[in-house]
DNA sequence: TCTCCATGTCATTCG
DNA sequence: GCCGAATGACATGGA
């Protein structure tokens, strides 16, 4: 398919188309029992098929059948095997689906490992079969070497019997026959590491030399449709990237009518409507080839789905952000993808053809909404694709490109590692291919909704592509460019490739979306932000504020007391100045109405009705908070039962600062100031002391 | 069937 | 006038 000259002057043209066809192909001759060559007998159940395609995904079908001659070949596989395990690998082998139940799941891994299905074992089996079963559950390790294969093309000390019969070259009608050397090969497999099965392989050493060369010529070959595990870095780039061709470019897209397989598989896993429904969620049709150019992204499980419906289109492109970033992504999965089911009937629809996946509209259009199972999968895949590669990218990034939906020039920023993909392209000459190039030698086909009416709604409109929906946008540089790059740099990229009309509207359409699509996600998140800070500043304040409620009502009996206290002090000075009733109305003027004070005006002081301020400080009245220590004592003059002061009696009471307000203070700095004649009181010598803040401070 | 939530997109405003 | 960022509003689909 290709030819190569001179370094300048070769071109080559690789299909992206082809693989697929010829596999379609074959599944329909298969179907049609056209051209088959293998009968292939399970469970008293007849398969047909082509050696040659068992041969190429099976290793214990390639050692059956590499040496047998003619046709009519029947291959009655042993008891170990099953229908409903070797029917979905039967339809792997020819549609690279493989459709599995949680049910099934289990034989299928039987099957495949019994079988040596290659691209199974890891990317399929590790990782599903410990997430469908409870993890409490012992779940059988999977090999990743098929039996047959680590028996025979690893294992050379051992040899079958079958194999004996297997390079005979006769044809093997005999059904018990065949089930003479299933039992030879299933307890060659059994009986790994028998001394006995060992020695007998010694003995025939040649025999497996034989079949060893058989595989080891098998693995060399890349003519396969799906890509070996032991040869996955000389794959065929159009089976695995069929979008991609040498030197970067990329093939058109794929028209492949794999609607049917999908179809009839999906029909052939649910047989009734009702079992569809129960089991959709764990269903997941795992395919095989293409997918490493549209990979998940890890972190982004839900990338599965890619497009929008909006940008479903018949061509569906290839994920160029991520080849570009990560390279071709060449894993332990080999190209393995997972998709959903759609979860009902009615959504297996005719699949939009061009596309290398059959992924019904409610695949694509599923992104970001999957269930678990799903969503664990593909995060599973995503980072066996790129676990190599250390690859990180955010959620954003990834929707960015999955919403993009333009065909890019792959590899332009490829691995560092040799890309098995491109093995035409020596590292650091993977450059991207001239616009020329670009356009001439492939089509880097955006197909883009150009109405509001994107989706696939029916099944007619599903499966065409028509102009009048979906126009077809080429472009010489990547989404991921449009997007990332700032301002001079995408203008500087405009003029490097001068585009039309259509174009320009398109990269600056797809440029708008996704700066406010990252816009967006940016401006939600400071929103949430935003109400986290204010949730943890409304509980901030809510504390102080008890805080400061229980402050203020300490403060508030405090108050009361000392006011109290001051009441009956004034009393007491009231009552031993014996202050006439004007007098006490002046005291009274200068006062606040809630000033103690005031109270002496329609109150008498009266020594029998209220406790003389000796007994209140006995009582301990004045809170211990506000009251002074013994270096500032409240000094009272001591009097005797009549209400006479004893001279040179005094009392400390362990209260010195009483608030007052100014006008008391001046009262009391009044009444303090008054010369002792002009007080009947023989106790002259006891005056008060009024500092200048307010405090009074009573000394003798 | 309704509600909630996450997400993308569009329209608008502002710098 | 263009562009980018921010944001409200709306639509959509899954849970």
């Amino acid at each position: 398919m290709s030819f190569e000259s001179s370094r300048t002057s070769m071109f080559t043209f690789q299909s992206s188309v082809h693989s697929s066809h010829v596999l379609q192909c074959l599944d329909e001759q298969r179907q049609k029992d056209i051209l088959c060559d293998l009968t292939v007998v399970v469970e008293n159940r007849s398969f047909r098929a082509h050696r040659s395609v068992l041969a190429s995904c099976s290793d214990y079908f390639h050692a059956r059948v590499t040496n047998h001659v003619g046709h009519g070949l029947v291959i009655s596989l042993p008891s170990e095997v099953t229908v409903a395990g070797f029917d979905p690998l039967l339809q792997f082998a020819y549609t690279a689906k493989l459709l599995f139940t949680k049910e099934n799941i289990l034989e299928i891994r039987n099957c495949a490992i019994f079988l040596g299905f290659r691209n199974l074992d890891k990317a399929c089996f590790e990782f599903l079969i410990p997430k469908f079963f409870d993890s409490s559950k012992s779940t059988p390790t999977v090999h990743r070497k098929s039996r047959w294969k680590s028996k025979c093309c690893m294992e050379k000390s051992s040899v079958s019997k079958s194999s004996i019969n297997l390079d005979d070259g006769e044809d093997n009608d005999n059904e018990e026959e065949e089930r003479k050397n299933n039992q030879s090969l299933d307890g060659l497999q059994k009986h790994k590491g028998d001394k006995a099965s060992c020695q007998e392989a010694k003995a025939q050493a040649d025999i497996l030399r034989s079949c060893s060369l058989v595989c080891q010529e098998k693995s060399k070959q890349t003519d396969y449709s799906i890509p070996c595990v032991d040869n996955c870095k000389t794959p065929i780039k159009e089976q695995i990237c069929p979008g991609l061709s040498s030197k970067g470019s990329v093939s058109p897209a794929t028209p492949r009518a794999s609607s049917d397989s999908t179809d009839q598989a999906g029909s052939h896993c649910c047989s009734s409507k009702s079992n569809l429904a129960q089991v959709t969620c764990e269903k997941v049709v795992m395919v095989s080839s293409c997918l490493p150019c549209v990979p998940s992204l890890p972190g982004n499980p839900n990338s599965l789905g890619f497009m929008e419906s909006q940008h479903l289109a018949c061509n569906q492109p290839v994920e160029a952000e991520d080849v570009q970033r990560k390279g071709c992504p060449v894993g332990p999965f080999e190209g393995c993808r997972f998709m959903p089911l759609p979860r009902l009937e009615s959504d297996y629809q005719p699949l939009c053809y061009g596309f290398p996946y059959s992924l019904t509209k409610r695949d694509w259009e599923g992104e970001g909404r999957r269930s678990t199972v799903e969503r664990e999968v593909a995060e599973h895949l995503a980072r066996g694709f790129w676990q190599d590669l250390s690859f990180q990218t955010e959620r954003s990034a990834a929707n960015k490109c999955a919403n993009i939906p333009c065909l890019l020039p792959l590899h332009q920023d490829s691995s560092k590692e040799g890309c098995p993909f491109l093995p035409e392209l020596e590292p650091g000459k993977r450059e991207v291919p001239s616009r020329e190039a670009l356009l001439e030698k492939s089509s880097y086909s955006s197909c883009v909704q150009s109405g509001e009416d994107s989706e696939f709604d029916t099944e007619g409109e599903s499966e065409s592509c028509t102009s009048e929906r979906v126009c077809e946008v080429q472009l010489p540089f990547s989404v991921e460019q449009i997007a990332a790059l700032n301002r001079n740099d995408f203008q500087q990229l405009l003029k490097q490739h001068p585009l039309t009309q259509e174009q320009l509207d398109f990269v600056h359409d797809v440029r708008r979306r996704s700066k406010n699509r990252i816009a967006a996600q940016r401006c939600r998140k400071r929103k949430l932000d935003c109400i986290h800070n204010l949730e943890y500043e409304i509980d901030k304040l809510r504390t102080e504020k008890e805080k400061l409620l229980q402050e203020q009502n300490l403060l508030n009996k405090l108050k009361l007391k000392t006011r109290q206290s001051l009441s009956d002090l004034c009393q007491w000075m009231c009552s031993e100045a014996k202050l006439q009733p004007d007098q006490l109305q002046m005291l009274a003027k200068y006062s606040s109405p809630d000033c103690p004070l005031s109270a002496l005006v329609t109150q008498r002081p009266s020594h029998s009705s209220s406790p003389s301020l000796h007994d209140r400080a006995q009582e301990n009245i004045y809170p211990s908070s506000a009251c002074s220590t013994a270096d500032t004592p409240l000094t009272v003059p001591m009097t005797d039962s009549r209400g006479y002061h004893l001279t040179g009696e005094t009392h400390k009471v362990p209260c010195a600062t009483l608030p007052l307000r100014p006008s008391e203070a001046t009262a009391l700095r009044r009444l303090a100031d008054r010369p002792p004649k002009e007080r009947d009181n023989p106790s002259a010598n006891s005056h008060v002391v009024v500092d200048a803040s307010s405090t009074c401070t009573i000394d003798q």
